[in-house]
DNA sequence: CTGAAAGCGCTAACAC
DNA sequence: GTGTTAGCGCTTTCAG
């Protein structure tokens, strides 16, 4: 039940055994390497008999290309990044190039993580879900290391971002509420200071102002949690003019005010209070929420950082993919 | 707006900066390194004025050991695995090892991601809701590469494997169910031929025999989904005599029954049927579902992949981790 | 088409 | 303590 030794076979040890030299191991695993495609059989045999494969490492550091892509994400809690960070993961490697996941824990230093991934020579690196300090910001400018920003903008040089319309999703969750009768209008956002939910927020409260409508109650908090989702509820409902529409900046918020308005609240969806979310996660198809949503359009983003990394050396750029309405059972049909 | 010339900047570059030798720079970055505190302090500053970063590759290839753990996995769509990729990530991070993606698609060559990981010498790989074919078995076990199985196991030389303790929670579904007064037991699992879906049937299905209670449906699909549910659910009640308890091998599929059961099938749950699940997502705790469930102990879990992390020599072990029942309001307490 | 030789940036003996 | 030297495994000129 012993291993076998692991011994580490190189391209040394297969050119020998070929009884070629060693670069000619190295063509034959060069897609466009100029060998003989006999020899190349023949290398790639005994490659495979030997066990050889070639040191990405190795190779990294003579082409000095990695081919690593670095990605940091928070709030994993957030449905929708597992699906972006799988189809990331995904499109990644079939242009070659790989995923490195970095963390950064509440306590810990992002700067510190982030140096790490300086030293693995990332190409990019890709942030979804965290501040962007200008600190950091320069380390890797200085680096050359592009910073892609995913749903989220700081203003910073060498920094992309890719974001969806923002506020577009934001007007038509506002036409979606008026046009369900809604008269009494609240927003319960995230992370007040994120672009995202700022830009969440404001499309509403513009196409409410243009609709005539006031924001008649706005809650944010640090988080986008279903735990807040459900706080915000409770404390909207407190007040003795209850609002009639809910705009969250988040499905996850949304649920957790759903079930505190349904649980908690004893109120009806959508016959008392109309909910539209954020993001169409696909537990907002499932029958328990059956919950209208905007639809963030997580595959094009995908796509428009790979767009990125393929002509990094562009002006950095804002991408703003287009959103959508998804009506389905929290507000009425308009 | 342009970047700064992306010029790389080597330990050499630092050393001639600073005065000193190339090796010293080397050893300032290193924490046990034999220099004196004024050089390193010194050579320190130096590195951070000119934007110096260690070369990770280039100090693998030496060092022969790149301190990244390769994990694959499957199912990001099943809650529970982002939350494990999240503190695995994290764990690793603190252990100064980096966590490397690797995403097999439905229809892509698992053979051929593999061989990818294997170029970037990963220390070992982390594989969770992916079969693991005895070929690929090999080829690591070959390359020296230990695989670590998360969440299932198969009979292969060199594959470790954590796991909770499956069967254990199959018996205290039983117990629940049978003590909730459910006498029509049915079970809805996930992959067939996976361990994981086995050993949970088994446990179940001994422990209701140990109680001289029948299963009386057992119904199975490749999928852990909540589609899955959902038809099981309805496959279920065309039965002229239908349960009153049902186990689910994933959460996941637990929602999408409980969803058929009360949206579509008009059914009160816990009063008509009792529902239990496996897993404990963050979900289950959520007012829509308060699904009485089996918790995985996930954090023990990653723990003891650590450990084998730290001892890849020892011979491959199996992990059998604790489980716990979560009542909540799918079952009646008893 | 193939082999020899020169490094990529770094660490690890080995002398001083 | 510090510098010098020899590679780690590979790609890439450059000859042939």
């Amino acid at each position: 039940m012993s291993l076998p030794p692991p011994k580490k076979v190189t391209s040394h040890d297969v050119a020998k055994a070929a009884g070629v030299s060693q670069s000619a191991v190295s063509r034959a695993f060069t897609p466009e390497g100029k060998i003989a495609a006999k020899t190349r059989q023949r290398i790639l045999s005994v490659a495979r008999q030997l066990g050889y494969h070639p040191n990405a490492f190795a190779r990294s550091l003579v082409q000095q290309k990695t081919n690593i892509v670095g990605v940091l994400m928070g709030s994993i809690d957030n449905q929708f990044y597992p699906k972006v960070l799988e189809t990331l993961t995904a499109q990644l490697q079939a242009n070659g190039r790989q995923v490195m996941l970095f963390s950064v824990g509440p306590d810990e230093d992002i700067e510190d993580t982030l140096l790490r991934a300086l030293q693995y020579q990332i190409e990019a690196m890709v942030m979804t879900s965290v501040t962007l300090s200008s600190t950091v910001a320069k380390t890797f400018s200085e680096a050359g290391v592009p910073v892609i920003l995913f749903n989220r903008y700081v203003d910073e040089p060498g920094t992309f971002a890719v974001v969806c319309d923002n506020a577009s999703g934001g007007r038509m969750a506002a036409d979606a509420l008026i046009g369900a009768g809604c008269e009494r209008l609240a927003f319960v956002g995230g992370t007040p200071n994120s672009s995202t939910n700022q830009d969440r927020k404001r499309g509403f409260v513009e196409r409410l102002a243009e609709r005539g409508v006031a924001l008649s109650f706005a809650l944010e908090d640090k988080s986008y949690s279903y735990g807040w989702g459900q706080r915000a509820a409770e404390l909207l409902l407190k007040n003795k003019a209850i609002p009639d529409g809910i705009f969250c900046s988040s499905d996850t918020i949304a649920f957790g005010v759903l079930d505190a308005l349904r649980t908690r609240l004893a109120k009806r969806v959508p016959d008392d209070v109309c909910v539209i979310g954020f993001d169409d996660v696909p537990m907002a198809a499932w029958d328990a929420y059956a919950l209208s949503t905007i639809r963030q359009p997580s595959d094009a983003m995908v796509e428009a950082v790979l767009e990125i990394l393929k002509n990094p050396d562009a002006a950095p750029v804002k991408r703003d993919l287009p959103v959508q309405l998804i009506q389905r059972n929290t507000t009425r049909p308009y």
